[in-house]
DNA sequence: CGTTAACTTGAATTTTGTCAATGCCTGTGG
DNA sequence: CCACAGGCATTGACAAAATTCAAGTTAACG
């Protein structure tokens, strides 16, 4: 790490609270604005690039990462559908993005969206609400880098991911993986050996079932969450109520 | 990781802008509070509390961790003076907090500082920067844990140390290191030994130096900043321009 | 100044990474 | 629609890095 508290400032704000209806809401902002397509593996921007640009994503799922001098590729995160990336205070991006699909997105100027956001009570509080929820997000991720080993990284990988196949967040039993073993490696901080390693031995167990690379089943689901490491020992095995309505701020 | 996009709403906030002389800061919001001090070692909250309270760090470090089901810790965070913990869109803390050293704080009632916040337009900006500012170094902690050896974390954190003791984020050639080596492990994704075994070895090949197990000097500075990983392949043994004052391009 | 916790050092073990070979989807073009 | 190629994934054997376990050593604090 080489700075902490005087970084640049940027952000990429993750989550998928949905448009509320007839409301005011953050993708809202987005909604008259022209939908742009980018293939599989195609760069959204760069790092260091100018930041001219706050994104929308409206279909696919991108990745965030950075690469270390010598090449080493750390992806950060994973933004699906109602995600938005480089909401930024700084004048660059401070990492990459890429289509890990086919991906749309809609684009909006970083000033206009600022200025946006500024003038609207309703927005802002979603937007902060964007922040926190991404930087609990990122405190999770780092407790999974830090202390989990292989097998714990990819079963709390596979429940993030049944996670989001659902709206709210239950656990659905199918899970679809639109990434490849070499990006779920360098998500987990793993290599795709011990990635296919893992998941083999998963499979084995019966812990989970495959039917082609991308697509597996939840077979089962207490095992998983306990594999998953952050069982809080006793609430192992509930799962149904876990909603985490949002308070959002007063105005 | 349990979750990503519906999480509870929480974040630190990290940084050490300075009041703004006269002018309104988020310091300024806590100026007028009583200071609170507590022993190294004791809790400011715990994971779960309610969170009445946003605090200001005012002197002495203060660590922000998880621990998982089995008693595995991870550190997420050390907060240092001017640094804010507690910032919060949840009812409940998300995280422990505890005093590295002695500390001295000051409280702020949750509600009361949401308030403030949306009231006025100059502190809002403020908050937001140093959410993006986490945001960043949280991203970058990720990169460490992620792809980043023993050594080339150890070299990290001794440059991210060395830049918080000079106010701007040039490198100070002297290292005061507040906490244990547990906690240093726990924040590095490494185990004390390893860490013991990684600094003698530095120390040895004349790279740092130490008087004191909490007092360091750096001796090599194109070195230390090198085995840090994130070079950017050319910029590696240029030295005292660091400022990392961004190419800005042509507007 | 002694006690105790924190740190260091060493040896053995485990986990994960590396290198290399093979197998299997998937999407392209015939 | 099928065949095939090339990329992606799996598997295995070995190597390296870090952890674990077990003593020692040092330094902080009463």
């Amino acid at each position: 790490m080489l700075s902490a508290a005087n970084l640049p400032r940027q952000s990429v704000v993750t989550s998928n609270v949905p448009a509320g209806d007839g409301k005011v809401s953050l993708a809202s902002v987005f909604s008259d604005r022209p939908v742009e397509s980018f293939a599989a593996g195609s760069p959204i921007f760069w790092e260091g690039d100018k930041a001219r640009h706050v994104f929308e994503v409206v279909e696919g799922v991108l990745r965030i990462f950075k690469i270390l001098g010598d090449g080493r590729r750390a992806i950060t995160g994973f933004l699906y559908p109602g995600d938005l990336v480089g909401v930024s205070m700084r004048d660059v991006y401070l990492y990459n993005a890429e289509a890990v699909t086919a991906v749309k997105v809609r684009r909006f100027s970083s000033q206009a969206f600022q200025e946006a956001i500024n003038q609207s009570p309703e927005l802002r509080p979603q937007l902060f609400a964007k922040l926190c929820d991404e930087m609990a997000s990122a405190q999770d991720q780092m407790v999974l880098l830090s202390r989990k080993n292989a097998e714990e990284r990819i079963c709390s990988f596979l429940v993030m991911l049944s996670r989001r196949m659902s709206s709210d967040n239950n656990l659905s039993m199918n899970i679809e993986i639109p990434m490849s073993r070499l990006d779920m490696a360098d998500y987990l901080g793993l290599t795709i050996e011990t990635v296919s390693r893992t998941v083999t031995s998963l499979i084995g167990r019966g812990i989970i079932g495959q039917s082609g690379r991308h697509d597996m089943t939840i077979k089962k689901v207490d095992t998983l969450l306990r594999l998953a490491g952050d069982a809080d020992a006793d609430e192992v095995e509930s799962s149904p109520r876990k909603h985490t309505r949002p308070a959002v701020w007063p105005t």
